[in-house]
Formats: structure tokens, sequence, C-alpha cells
RNA sequence: GGCGGCGUAGCCAAGUGGCUAAGGCAGAGGUCUGCAAAACCUUUAUACAUCGGUUCGACUCCGAUCGCCGCCUCCA
């Protein structure tokens, strides 16, 4: 078995086949550094860290780089807007990203370089398609020749008369065919400004990949990703760029990864319909957004909305409630044994049925279903539990209990203790209460009492009374617990 | 206009040319409980947008239709 991924360039899955046996070469594009990423860019990260850490987890060495956008057009106009210099507001947001994936959790990927960091690397890669009679100087820039390519549009599958025949195409005189794009930009007065054979300008937006991509990781590496929204025309010129600067083929491989969207239409600045990472962060645990991500599969749109989130924040409740109640168990040598050969075979298949679904191209959706099929069955099992388990039982429960942390850690999940998640998780939604714990714990104190004298009126006027304020009691063997009901 | 994708139960979401169409949330009944809650058990799609075609057999392949979305301009 191996792992299968939908390529965007071949338009089909197809098996992962390496340059190197057992080395993933990975190329992502990151942000471009002018503003406060959003859940979208949540969702870039989320999914290539979970690619990444599921590659590793099946036994590839993955060499991962992820790039940083910080000189463009926007990053010059925000700048201008904040009266400020590129170089603040790009490393302010950087720091900001920074955080971010801190808080998500993701892993920093192997490399991270700068556009800026890379301009004598791209300021050759230029001239070697100049060289090439790939590109033309006019006017202090520097335009890639597009007709000069000839397999030009096969990753978006578009022709060049057909695009033409488009409406929306900057006009631009000095360029020789409106679809050729900038490798470098004349710099106007103020703006960052670099050295170059063709004057002082600064890079065009998709060279910077090309170069660094080749920097890194060589004329041909394995896997390029990005959103699905980079296509074209970004992964497109990237490959013209590189393809006609070496001769050589660029990415064998692309991952594009779907939108997310709110009431079914894409997050953009312009339709306002964006939430910022921070935003969702201040409300919802990263695990429970992490859950959210992975429930569908990385290439569907993902439909934001606060009754998915709220959904989501259950299922991880389950999962933690699960583990929990298997950590507390202890068995004894010599205890009675009640798990059936069926239940062991069909449970211990989980790793199997996980794998394969992720293999998949990468079904968390699929592999998450597995996961939570485990659970319902150890839960069913755990309560079957004669009062004397044996040993043998509980460590075989309690291993189960391990795969699943294992595999959910390839999506980040399940990451906390479960006492602590589960702890925590209603003390934070305490602080939002009027009522503290102590009050709680007192009123229960109260109703035991009223319990032992079987005074039930009172026993239930209290557990009313906590009800009211959100609060749901249970009572066990073992005593009386609480939790915040769940409400909308 | 060109290119690409999607349409599966109340909601979200996997999946397969034929074997019981995963899983989560919500709902119903039950076990448990003083009554509850939690947990567990059972249950909830004669059916996978519509219409045709290929096939012994299609939700799964092909074509058309309708609806939704994305890219073609900055975008994860």
């Amino acid at each position: 078995m191996t792992i299968s991924i939908y390529d965007t360039l071949a338009g089909k899955k197809v098996p992962l086949e390496t340059i190197e046996p057992g080395l993933v070469k990975l190329y992502v594009c990151g942000i471009t550094a002018y503003d406060f990423c959003h859940i979208g860019h949540a969702r870039s990260a989320l999914v290539f860290d979970m690619i990444v850490r599921y590659m590793r987890y099946r036994g590839y060495k993955v060499k991962f780089v992820r790039n940083f956008t910080d000189i463009d057009d926007k990053i010059i106009k925000r700048a201008a807007e904040q009266e400020t210099t590129c170089e603040e507001l790009s490393e302010r947001f950087i720091a900001k990203f920074r955080e971010d994936m801190a808080q998500l959790k993701v892993d920093d990927p192997d490399i991270e370089p700068k556009a800026t960091e890379h301009v004598p690397e791209i300021i050759e890669m230029i001239q070697e398609l100049i060289d090439k009679g790939m590109a033309y100087p006019a006017d202090g820039d520097v335009y890639y020749r597009v007709d000069r390519l000839k397999d030009y549009g096969k990753l978006s599958g578009r022709q060049l008369d057909e695009m033409q025949a488009g409406a929306r195409i900057s006009v631009n005189e000095i360029k020789e065919n409106p679809m050729d794009f900038a490798l470098w930009k004349s710099s106007k007065p103020g703006e960052p400004t670099w050295d170059s054979p063709w004057g002082p300008g600064r890079p065009g937006w998709h060279i910077e990949c090309s170069a660094m991509s080749r920097k890194y990781l060589g004329d041909t590496f394995d896997i390029h990703g990005g959103g699905k929204d980079l296509i074209f025309p970004h992964h497109e010129n990237e490959i013209a760029q590189s393809e006609g600067a070496t001769g050589a083929p660029f990415a064998r491989n692309w991952i594009h990864h779907g939108f997310v969207t709110i009431k079914d239409e894409k997050m953009s600045k312009s339709l306002h319909n964006f939430l910022t990472i921070r935003e969702v962060l201040a409300d919802h645990h990263p695990e429970v957004l992490r859950l959210f991500m992975f429930s569908t599969h990385y290439r569907t749109p993902l439909d934001y909305s606060e009754q998915a989130l709220h959904d989501s924040a259950l299922g991880l409740e389950r999962l933690y409630s699960c583990v929990a109640a298997i950590g507390e168990l202890s068995g004894s040598v010599g205890g009675t044994s009640a798990i059936s050969a069926e239940d062991r075979e069909k449970i211990s298949g989980l790793v199997k049925r996980f794998v394969q679904a992720m293999d998949n191209d990468f079904n968390t959706a699929h592999g998450l279903g597995m996961v939570f099929e485990t659970v319902k069955d150890l839960n069913r099992i755990r309560q079957q539990l004669p009062s004397d388990p044996a040993a043998e039982d509980v460590e075989f429960l309690q291993a189960l209990s391990c795969k699943i942390r294992e595999l959910c850690r390839i999506m980040g999940l399940l990451t906390e203790p479960a006492a602590e998640y589960l702890k925590n998780r209603q003390q934070g939604e305490l602080a939002g209460l009027a009522i503290s714990s102590e009050e709680i714990e007192k009123l229960i104190a109260e109703r035991k009492q009223a319990r032992l004298e079987k005074n039930w009126g009172r026993a239930d006027q209290i557990r009313d009374l906590l009800l009211e304020k959100e609060i749901e009691l249970k009572d066990s063997a073992e005593g009386t617990t609480w939790k915040i009901t769940k409400k909308g």
C-alpha cells in the first residue's frame, strides 16, 4: 500500500512516487504578510500540517518549505496607508502569523524563506529567462513571454487564445502579449527597491516561489501545494518561470485544497465575510477548529458556522471523554475477562482501516469516522466490564486508547491530557456563567444530604436550580459530578 | 464566454459497479436511576438532484437538463 494523492496536474489520483526513495520534497505557498490571517489561511496551514505529519507517520522523511511573500503590491499599498515601511508591516504580520500558528499548534516547516532575502536568486533566474529568450525587459520592467512556452496553461487547463477571448485582462501597452506577466517591476519613488541589470525595481509576484523552491529543493521536486485559487495564475506562472529557466520539470505533483466559505460563499476581504484566526480562537479551542477542518476532505469547500463549530466541540469532547474514562480503569490479575474475540479483532483493525482511509488522498473525514466507530465500541465494552475486570482486558482497552491518541495526533487532536482538557473546558465555560464552582459544590453537598434523607423534593429543587444556571448534574456510584449544559 | 468542482438522511459528511450506503450532530424508544442527566443499546435515507444511455447489474461509468460554487483580477 502506498499513499495516493489527487494531483491537479494529472487531474486524477496518482500514487506518491518520490524522486529520492523515502524523501518527500514539499513546497507550499505561504502568506503575503500585510494583514491578520483568516481561517482560510488556517485551513491551508492545517491541511499541510496534517499532510506532513501523515507522510512522516508513514515513514517518509519530509523536507517542507513554506515561504513568506514580503514584497508585493498589496504590502506597498497597505504600508503607505499606515504610514510605515513595507519591512515593518510585513515583519509585524509575519510575527502575528507565527502567533496564530503557535495557537493552532501547527508544526514549523523546515525552512521558511522570505522573498526579500532572495533577491539575488530572483535576479539570476530572470536573467536566465532573458538569456533564453523567454523574457524581455521593457521600460525598466521585465516580462515573461508567455507564448514561448508550448504547454503554458497545462496546470489550469487553459489555452492562451481562450483566455485572450476573456474580458478581464489588464491592458498594458508595453507588453508584447496581454497575457505576459511581470517578473520584475521598476520601482516608483518611495517604494522598496533593489538594483538590477534592468534598473532599480522589485520582484514580480510569482518569481519568488520559483527562485526559492529551486534554491531549497532543486529544479525538480516532489509536491507543490497551495489553495485552489493559486492554480491560476500563480502556479501556472511558477511552472512557466521554472521550466523556462531550468528546462527541467518543476513540481511532479500538485496538491490544492478547497476554500473556507461562509454561507456557501468564499471568504474574501471584498465581501467582508471573513473571520480572523484569532477571532475564532477567542471563542473556540484550537482542537475544535482542527476537528472541524478535518471532518471534511481537504479538497471540498468547508462552510463555517457557529453550529458546525459547536458540533465539533461535542465530537471532540466525546473523544476526550472516552480516553479519560479508559484511563481511569484498573484491572486485576485473575479478574473476570469479558472482551469477546470478535470485539478484539474488530477494534484491533482500527489502525489498518485508518491508514487505508488516509492513504486515499488524506481522507481525514473517513479516518475520523473510523476513530469514532472505535470509540463507540470502546464505550460499549467499557460499560459492560464486570466489577472485577481482568488486567489483560484493561490493558487491551488502554492500548487501543493509546492508538486512538496516536492517530488523532496526526490531525493535532487529543494532544492534551484528557482529564485536563475536560476540566479546562468546563472552567472556561464557567467563566461566562453567573455561578462559581464553589457555589456549585456547596449546592451539590446540600443535595447529597437531602438525598440521604430521601428528601427528593429538595434534591430535585437544587438540581433544577442549577439547571437554570446551565449546570447539569450527573449522579454515579462515585458521587455527583456536573457539567455545563450544551446550549446552541 | 472559457475552464474546473459540487448536488447522499432534519443538518454536517464519507463511500462503493453487485455484498448491511461509514461517522458526527439533532430526534425517537429502551437499559440504568428515587426521578433525572451522562454513558450504553436499538432506531431514523426502498434510496444517493432530474432524465436518458452503457451493463446481467449504477448512487458509483457516459450524455443531457436543472441548481449551487470557484477560477479566468489580488486571494489560502
